[in-house]
DNA sequence: AACTAATTTAAACAAATGTTTAATTTAATT
DNA sequence: AATTAAATTAAACATTTGTTTAAATTAGTT
């Protein structure tokens, strides 16, 4: 879908009231204002709240599994490599689109918008089918333990990166971080979320040596 | 706080509709309907919807911190027990209290209503404390590795559940659980993810022997 | 039985909700 | 310049929202 420049500021002027007042707590009024339009042309452009709901999942999970995809056929790097570059590639995803993301954990908790549902369905399906792949190539060329869990191993990546991120400000004040500006901070979260979560995945996937 | 069936039937019927609906999603009819009770009665006991949602938090929170404070005090375990003890302790709260842990995630989130947020921020900082103290006490028993950081510890293994729980459809479906009850499906789930945590855990934190 | 306090009710309140309308302005095409 | 299509607007629409009211009922006390 391309959009124009009126209708991709209602689609971020959207996501950013949805994901912090929720879907139910921001209003189509809150929405046109924000994104300085008049109400009716959120109708006009998107139908309904829902359908523009639909559009802000279409719009930000559109080509997502592509890079993964592209990464798995890359004959050059070992399996530990490959699954740290999606450790990093998931990381930063979820840390510069933290709003979508968000409201990602909300739709999957509520499941209120049936088309949402069903395409984060398929979405978290192919996920899991590419990364269960790159555990079984790992496995055949002895560099993973066998029997690890995709499901699992991508419910602890991103469970970690998005409860981090639920509670920043409390992590934060833990670690006398005051000072520091959102972009440093972010950039210092970044660090040591992929750090933790390449130990953790090697900790437990890989033979003692 | 002491409440009569009556106040306990509403504070029931609403965190079952906040944390399915949302909190803006469901409304004060829905969740009069739901207990069986007139919407005046809700205003009646409670005061407002914002402080019936308070009440939903401080009555679910309360003495929530004490078994692991008492934990800590047992001089008769190793900390990698205590520790285990702990992690046994949140996976069965959290899978137990699904429809709380849910609403609390939303209000971490949006962050609306200051008295909730003020509350959960106490919580977070005590837990901290607690869990802070063990990896203290075991590093220097030499059980643990030194320099791990407690806030990261805390949120790979709340957030491993919660993603999990979120998410638990596609696990059911992806490892062909489909003809289990909701009952078997969560002891087969709480197994699996005290397992799996453990190993996260002890893989982290203990020196490789 | 009489009285008081607590509970419960249906109805009403103003404010806010998502959506539509019909008129107007702007842009594009002939 | 005239015509058509697209974009934009303020106002109105019917519902739904959280809360309050004032009357009715129930429970507890004297």
């Amino acid at each position: 879908m391309n959009y124009n420049d009126k209708q991709l500021q209602i689609l971020n002027s959207a996501e950013k009231l949805f994901s912090c007042k929720g879907y139910d707590g921001a209003s189509v009024r809150d929405i046109a204002e924000e994104a300085g339009v008049n109400i009716a042309m959120i109708s006009y452009y998107f139908g309904s709240k829902e359908k523009l709901m639909q559009a802000i999942f279409e719009s930000r999970t559109s080509q997502l599994t592509e890079k993964i995809e592209g990464l798995l056929k890359n004959e050059g790097l070992t399996p530990l490599q490959k699954l740290e570059i999606v450790v990093d590639d998931y990381v930063d995803r979820i840390i510069s689109k933290e709003r979508f993301y968000k409201l990602m954990i909300c739709e999957q908790m509520m499941e209120k918008n049936t088309v949402v549902t069903e395409l984060l369905n398929a979405l978290k399906k192919k996920n899991t089918e590419l990364l269960g792949k790159l555990l079984k190539d790992g496995e055949q060329k002895k560099a993973f333990k066998p029997g690890i869990d995709p499901v699992m191993l991508f419910n602890t990546m991103i469970g970690t990166v998005l409860q981090t991120f639920i509670n920043k400000d409390h992590y934060k004040i833990q670690n006398h971080l005051e000072q520091l500006g959102e972009e440093e901070f972010k950039k210092l979260l970044l660090e040591k979320l992929t750090k933790h979560i390449k130990e953790l995945f090697k900790a437990i996937l890989q033979y003692e040596d």
